[in-house]
DNA sequence: CATCTGTTTCAAATATTTCTGAAAGAAACG
DNA sequence: CGTTTCTTTCAGAAATATTTGAAACAGATG
């Protein structure tokens, strides 16, 4: 006797959604194993994964849950992601809960991360640079062997900090939110091929 | 009574050669700093810091004295920056020691490091996110609300994986040791400005 | 204004990464 | 070979980073 139609049907949205869900589950852990490489912690990762692959805003509770985590770290984890602006707080009619949502742009999303990462620490390593050369020793005040080391020091420090400041300035370029930002940029290098 | 000039000279020597040694301490710990941001640990940035500003091939015993670190330490973490592929071994004439040297190139080790970043991390997510689509449930198969739920994630999946495609070519450009590398495409985008 | 719901904070616990130092391994020397 | 010099390995120690959970906080509601 064969089964009928509607219990065939059942079974396969079953099946489908249980896929589904398995599969936003790898994305988020594969997402969350990149954590380190963006110097984020994976929480914060996972979560952003999360609320990108579903696409549906989510409170705390439901972020918890599906993660498993603790309300503190989810807590901890969203505020930063509010932090980085690569997701967005949001409400629901009638529910006093919050709700969070993924920015769906991915190139959006890109820019966020290297607008932050530009701010943390490409900014502040630079200031450094500047002082560090400025403290440097002066070689107009050594001779022979000795000035000629200071001079290698001085070139060294230069080379750094000039790469340095077109690294800025090109992502900077990226981050830029007009409209020739870093998806045509992005385009225009991949067009010239090898 | 006023000192004498040659000691005058002696004690700027000493002050300057101090100061180099200073700058070059605060220079190691700013790249240090950078350490995670790059993904690799402390020492490691630390190490290449060391060999790089100072220009000279050193041994492991010179690079534990300097920055105080154990035996172990130092061969894991020297070992690791040729992985690399931003330092190098040199010897030195009479002496069994190896010596190694920091590639003085800024952006041909900035490419040893992009190309490194590349293997480790995109190309392994870039190999799970098309399994993932692989194993994502098939719009065709449902109908109605499922099914626009179904494509909504396809369509995410697709964009991160056509964004992260992206990247790896643009960087691979960027990395690619022909003429027409990392070096020219940044002054090509710097140039035009805002 | 007391209470109820939801959010944030933070000290302590846990997990992860990095470092040490001693021992084993390799390679050059006589 | 046996010895000496140099390098690597790796188990345990130390240092960092992350997570928890309970308490404090905030702000709606009746």
């Amino acid at each position: 006797m064969p089964t009928p139609p509607d219990q065939f049907a059942k079974r396969d949205q079953f099946d489908q959604h249980d896929q589904l869900i398995e599969t936003q589950d790898r994305f988020i852990a594969s997402w969350g194993q990149m954590a380190g490489a963006w110097g984020i912690s994976r929480t914060m990762a996972e979560a952003h994964a999360l609320l990108y692959i579903t696409g549906h805003p989510m409170n705390t509770d439901e972020i918890m849950d599906r993660l498993q985590i603790s309300r503190g770290n989810a807590s901890m984890s969203i505020r930063a992601l509010l932090d980085w602006g690569i997701i967005s707080r949001t409400h629901k009619r009638g529910d006093r809960k919050e709700y969070f949502e993924a920015d769906q742009d991915v190139w959006s999303m890109f820019r966020s991360i290297v607008r932050e990462r530009i701010k943390r620490e490409v900014e502040p390593l630079l200031a450094t640079l500047y002082e560090i050369r400025d403290a440097s020793p002066a070689p107009d005040d050594a001779t022979g062997k000795d000035q000629k080391e200071l001079l290698a020091h001085q070139k060294r420090l230069e080379e750094m900090l000039s790469f340095m400041k077109t690294m800025e300035k090109l992502s900077q370029r990226f981050v830029s939110p007009s409209g020739s930002g870093l998806e045509l940029a992005a385009k225009l290098l991949t067009k010239f091929d090898k």
